[in-house]
DNA sequence: TACTTATATTGGTACTACCTTATATGCACT
DNA sequence: AGTGCATATAAGGTAGTACCAATATAAGTA
């Protein structure tokens, strides 16, 4: 028998399929996809199958999927290495700390290109994004929005979409600990680092901005550190590992 | 009725099951899972849910399926992100031109880094990379994996692993082009950039190990604009979208 | 026209059956 | 006793069917 494997693999073929669908513009975003029956019979696979591959596609954000509606092409490419980051962390036991040193190695170069690169439009979203900052109050999670708001802005004007959306992910994998840190110190503090890196960016000056958006993530990292001293390690890195997709976990762990 | 959704999203939670199992230290790496079979039955699920979960897990390498054998969690992290990354790419429409900007951003912070933890027997790693560089001779696809080990031997020196497994997969995605890029200059070309940056790190200069590899990725970034011009932009394109997971396109694409 | 109800559509789950492949078992033969 | 082949067992991979639950749409009614 020289066929080797004729029906193997029939999942991954089909992400494949579906990629290349893409590719060539079949599928573009927001579309519906077939109802599930049809596609399969139409793919020439089981149902099963074509089940399989959909929820990678799901899992990774590309589709979504609503029951008694359909399937549909995601547009937005923004959640797409949320899940696989979170199991990069947890496989490799990385740290909160290891977290904030890739933000410091990267963020600065990110602050010193978009200070090169910012139109009039750009520094009015950033600054709106002080503005939201200021007005969040005791809004606690809207400050943290708002906070994260900044710096994925930041990434947007340095213009590259790659650099953003693995930041803007890691950002999320952050999330939890930004709230631990940000209870450390009250709002003005944050807002000063904010603002001179603003203003920094508003004078497109690059070698500035990189210098201060180092200095603001320092300080994070001390925060950070001081917060690992306040709360008992092992309970931190927990909140770290436990990340959800949704943070949906209502019902029975089921062991 | 208040209970809205009793069974929906088995296979998330499945997945979310399979995150808590690997935080308690349930799973080991390299450890192997129970039968589909049994394992359904003791989570109380369809053999269904689970494989669709195990399908998920398995295409973005945190687990290992054999036939006849059994399922195994992987040790290694390396493929996580690879899958999500190529979908990325393509739902963004990101271009050979903005992956290699990402790297210019990046990568000579890194080379930085690296050149102020380099210890004696990282340098020794790095003068591998080169040895294995000159020795390649024809064996272009050698030629082509120790040019990347070179950079993902700096990447590890630089000792953030968050970065380092983001441009290790980075560069996966990048493979085929620096495959082109290459065939534009001959050996010594990129041999002597390597060196230089190898020198610099060898001196722990971390200045210069900036410098020398930005100029490195510069010169890269121009032989990609002409490899551009060179091959008609449209085939090039392809080329960098059709990435599959493993090369692996054998029989039909059955639409 | 606006609201309610009934029906059809669609994704979600479960179960069964069978195939292919890898491993273990055991028997016959040397 | 050791070797080699045939068989049995176990595991993942696929296909098909049936049913459930949520949603959208169409039909009907006030």
């Amino acid at each position: 028998m020289l066929r080797k494997n004729q029906k193997q693999d029939v999942t991954r073929k089909l992400i494949e399929t579906f990629k290349k669908l893409i590719i060539e513009g079949a599928l573009g975003s927001g579309q519906r996809l077939p109802p599930e029956r049809d596609l399969a019979r139409s793919l020439g696979v089981s149902r099963n199958s074509l089940r399989q591959a959909l929820k990678v596609l799901e899992i990774m954000g590309v589709i979504s999927q609503r029951v008694g509606d359909g399937t549909y092409l995601n547009g937005d490419a923004a959640l797409i290495l949320g899940e696989p980051m979170n199991f990069l962390i947890l496989l490799d036991g990385i740290t909160s700390h290891e977290l904030m040193e890739a933000r410091l190695i990267v963020e600065p170069e990110l602050a010193s290109r978009a200070a090169s690169r910012a139109t009039d439009e750009d520094l009015k979203a950033l600054r709106q994004t002080l503005i939201g900052m200021e007005e969040s109050g005791e809004d606690h999670s809207r400050l943290i929005e708002q906070d994260m708001l900044f710096h994925r802005t930041i990434f947007h004007i340095a213009g590259n979409r790659v650099c953003s959306r693995m930041f803007s992910t890691l950002h999320q994998s952050l999330e939890s600990l930004v709230e631990l840190t940000s209870q450390l110190v009250d709002l003005e503090h944050t807002m000063e680092f904010h603002r001179s890196i603003y203003e920094a960016i508003g004078r497109r000056d690059a070698a500035e901005s990189r210098r201060r958006m180092l200095e603001h993530l320092l300080d994070a990292k001390g925060l950070l550190t001081l917060a690992h001293e306040k709360q008992s390690r092992s309970r931190l890195e927990e909140r770290i590992s436990s990340l959800a997709i949704h943070s949906k976990r209502d019902s029975k762990p089921t062991i």
